[in-house]
DNA sequence: CTGAAAGCGCTAACAT
DNA sequence: ATGTTAGCGCTTTCAG
């Protein structure tokens, strides 16, 4: 059996099939005309020896590695994973491997994730920035002789071209959703406040509140669920306790329902809820829970396309991180309105 | 700005500091004894160019890749993604790189994705085999030169070590346990029969309902809610109905509670439900739904473990997929017993 | 301590 | 239509 024996060579197909080395690679990759006859030899050999072609030989000829780095915080946040699988499989369809590397939203991580992936000559990138304003990541992507495409987040300065969702008008949108069931004490939790996402909804929240000649309640020390119960048990008794909540993220939506479900408190008649992030059963729960939907689906496809439309257009293997016009690719989100914000489960 | 520039190449800083090459594979590799004052010179040439190793030719000149492939049916499946995540963890702690194809299970798109892999010389795989039987899958895998490792589902022959949980075992115990709270017609809810881990369950099922003297009842129609909900109602307006069912996949449960909530049947009153597979919310809706628990994160670390076991031991590129004894590691499973069976919510 | 030179497996001129 | 040959960027004897 062949079990440990290495990887034939190419030429050692050639040595079998009586033939020269350029008639086997040609065979391999079908460009030009090669004799019947000898096409045949050779088919048989490449069987006979079980031989695969070294990606390695080629990418030293020059040739890309027809692979593609996918730098993002975690692949087991629903979120992200989903985009990988829209990513992977447009990578396929063009004959890319696409290699994921996890930072957790930490820069230096991100940097080495980034290096590591250049020694291994990735042809391009999609990203998700730790850090949307850090020069040091602007600075090290800029001067990367592949396509970059930032994803969820865009990287400061606009040169690399991004696909992010409006989440300012998503937070501003279900803000005013609220506002507009009369509720007057909308507190906002907020999770990781350092990410652009999360400072985006922030002000879309704000600056649909002051607009209402409201006062923001900002919540920034929510990360699991003991936290998220303490915060609300501390909030509704205190002497001006909320009429509604805005959760800036589907983690801290969950851990809110739960901890208000656990203490008894009845949504939206005491407590309103909307959150951001659609999730798994939002609509089941009761009551179903209304939030702010982002593009998923859409956001890892529109990244695919641009990269590969870069990826794509640069024959050899230059393409540039930078192009005259990148584009800032800004998507909708929709506002599902069901039952945790006071809106009747059936109808307007 | 550096932008458009190809990578530059060893012999370029060799050439900028004034060395032999040698000297500067020497300090990148940091192996050997280099002269402090050559050093500095070499490593700010590196710097000064941006200098970064090319994988490619290391691995022409033999040495491993350090990538393993992940071979899975989808990257979006939390199951999947998270064995992704701790995957990826360990990989990158020992300084590898992870490669995701999916596979839809399709056995097709699955050997095609091994022969990517082997083109592109990754030193090992975690596969998740569409067809645990498949005599095709068995031997392609046999003749590879790296170590394998099956995740969730074996390769028939038991030669391929792999990490699964004992689906017979959650099922049966399961079913037992449906069985005492006097349940008589168990109706079980299958998903894609034709899956390795269905068919333990299925047969898990069975023997708890043969061994009380029961009569199994297998519906394997279900795929989406639509299936779901129209399955349901045959079932519960059928001359003799269920008074309990056991869905066997995650998105199955979901789909069967969302009919039964929709079609407001009570839980679990007029039919009680355990699922296997927990999933995020499970203890939240009402009624709080059983289910059968998965040692996901386990299972993604076993496996790596094992698979890095053998990575690390085959010091060249050697190393087989097959060991004298390759291990059949086989995880438990625990029964989250929440309302949905018929226990009380709090105690016993 | 350092350099020259031989390949790793493959492709692409250039011959034949 | 097919073979010969020169590298791609790197590591690694083998000398100096």
């Amino acid at each position: 059996m062949t079990k440990k024996s290495k990887h034939p060579t190419l030429s050692e197909v050639a040595k079998k099939a009586g033939v020269g080395t350029t008639t086997v690679s040609r065979v391999i990759n079908g460009v030009e005309r090669v004799e019947p006859k000898t096409m045949a030899r050779v088919q048989q050999a490449i069987q006979a020896l079980g031989y695969m072609p070294n990606q390695a030989a080629r990418v030293l000829k020059g040739h890309r590695t027809r692979t593609i780095g996918f730098v993002i915080p975690s692949i087991a946040d629903p979120f992200f994973s989903n985009c990988a699988e829209v990513l992977q499989a447009i990578a396929r369809s063009n004959d890319f491997l696409v290699i994921v590397l996890t930072t957790q939203n930490d820069s230096a991580t991100e940097r080495d994730a980034v290096n590591i992936l250049t020694q291994h000559r990735v042809d391009g990138f999609v990203i998700a920035p730790a850090d949307s304003e850090s020069e040091a990541l602007r600075s090290l992507l800029l001067r990367l002789p592949v396509p970059i495409v930032a994803l969820d987040r865009p990287v400061a300065g606009a040169l690399v071209p991004s696909v992010v969702a409006n989440n300012f008008d998503g937070a501003q949108h279900a803000t005013r959703h609220l506002i507009k069931h009369g509720y007057k004490r909308i507190v906002c939790l907020t999770g990781e406040i350092n990410l652009y996402t999360i400072r985006e909804r922030v002000r879309g929240y704000c600056d649909a509140i002051e607009s209402a000649g409201l006062e923001p309640i900002l919540e920034t020390s929510i990360h699991d669920y003991e936290s998220a119960e303490h915060v609300i048990k501390k909030l509704l008794h205190s002497p001006n306790p909320p009429d509604a909540i805005f959760t800036l993220k589907n983690r801290t939506t969950i851990d809110t329902f739960e901890a208000l479900q656990k203490l008894g408190i009845s949504i939206p008649k005491t407590v309103a809820l909307v959150g951001y992030d659609d999730f798994q059963l939002a609509g089941t729960v009761r009551p179903a829970i209304t939030v702010v939907q982002q593009p998923i689906y859409e956001l890892g496809h529109v990244a695919a396309q641009l990269l590969f439309e870069r990826l794509l257009s640069s024959p050899a293997s230059g393409g540039s991180g930078v192009t005259s016009s990148p584009q800032q690719v800004q998507l909708k989100t929709r506002l599902i309105r069901r039952s945790s914000c006071g809106c009747s489960p059936k109808g307007a």
